[in-house]
DNA sequence: CCAAGATGTTTTAAGTCTAAAATGTTTAGG
DNA sequence: CCTAAACATTTTAGACTTAAAACATCTTGG
């Protein structure tokens, strides 16, 4: 019987009830921050989620970047960055030139007009950051990042494993 | 001096560049996650993330739920899901029927069918999750979720601030 | 040089998603 | 009763999103 248990241990469908439930948690702490932001933004600033990450991006890049890295950091596919430049170009918020050593690549970068606008928008968004995060301690604030970089490293793992 | 500094730290614009830190952490977290869990249902199932997910939903109530019901579980609006139902009653998923006591309710369930599929693809996608956070102790996972249930509370309490 | 292959971007087709307005139904107060 | 408010859902218009195919340009080994 000890034995016959003991073999069988190993094939038998293992209990991952926990790991979902914390990716169930995970998944609507997320969904609920997002959507608050996303509804400020568009009551205060009457911009999209989208638009506003993408600008942060740019924000941090005052050289400009490529569409590939953008749609790299944002971890969306190209095509969606295509189509969220081109209204951004539209509306005078993005400025976007083709690359003078490699003509497959466009270079993007904020306008004057984007950049004043990102940064008034930033500075809003990050006390409503601040104030969504309001209960948690610093300590808290610590232990979630460590835990969180260390979830990141295991997704990532796991995501390498698939692609081989 | 020691005055004035103290009364102007009232006004000064506070530093939460950890709280955004931690926010843009939580936030590639779960789109790495999800991005990863949407790949292989679609290559192993060919189906969606959405679609799972309402039949997550529904598999949990064997009564059925109303679209509302649907709508607020899953955080997302309501034309949404009138969109998502359509396409999984035309697959034969999905079986609605409006509520007898209620003309205006639509009453949702899972077929035979989209049962038989559901329980297929979550027995399989358990395992992907336990794959994913595989990296984290047993530790890990409650602390994760004790710090990820007080951020969403925290989160919240924001949100009911913003409504009043 | 020059044909593969790699790389960067766009296009396509279909699905997902939202906010707001419209529609239909129920509930309650007068 | 009957109308105003509340509620459940659908519709609408537009934006976002993806995967995959198509297109354009570079790079490189022979």
């Amino acid at each position: 019987m000890t034995l016959d248990s003991e073999t069988k241990a190993v094939e038998l469908p293992e209990d991952h009830a926990e790991e979902l439930r914390l990716w169930l948690r995970l998944l609507t702490c997320t969904t609920l921050i997002e959507g608050e932001i996303r509804g400020r933004l568009r009551e205060r600033f009457d911009v999209t989620l989208p638009r506003f990450d993408l600008m942060a991006q740019l924000d941090k890049a005052p050289d400009g970047m490529t569409l590939s890295d953008v749609s790299k950091r944002m971890m969306v596919s190209n095509g969606n960055v295509t189509g969220l430049v081109e209204r951004l170009v539209e509306s005078g918020h993005l400025d976007r030139r083709t690359s003078d050593t490699d003509r497959r690549v466009q270079v993007i970068r904020l306008t004057k007009l984007g950049r004043a606008e990102f940064r008034k928008m930033a500075t809003e968004h990050e006390t409503w950051i601040a104030d969504i995060f309001g209960d948690l301690t610093e300590k808290d604030v610590r232990e979630l990042m460590r835990l969180l970089a260390k979830t990141k490293g295991s997704a990532q793992k796991a995501v390498q494993r698939r692609q081989d």
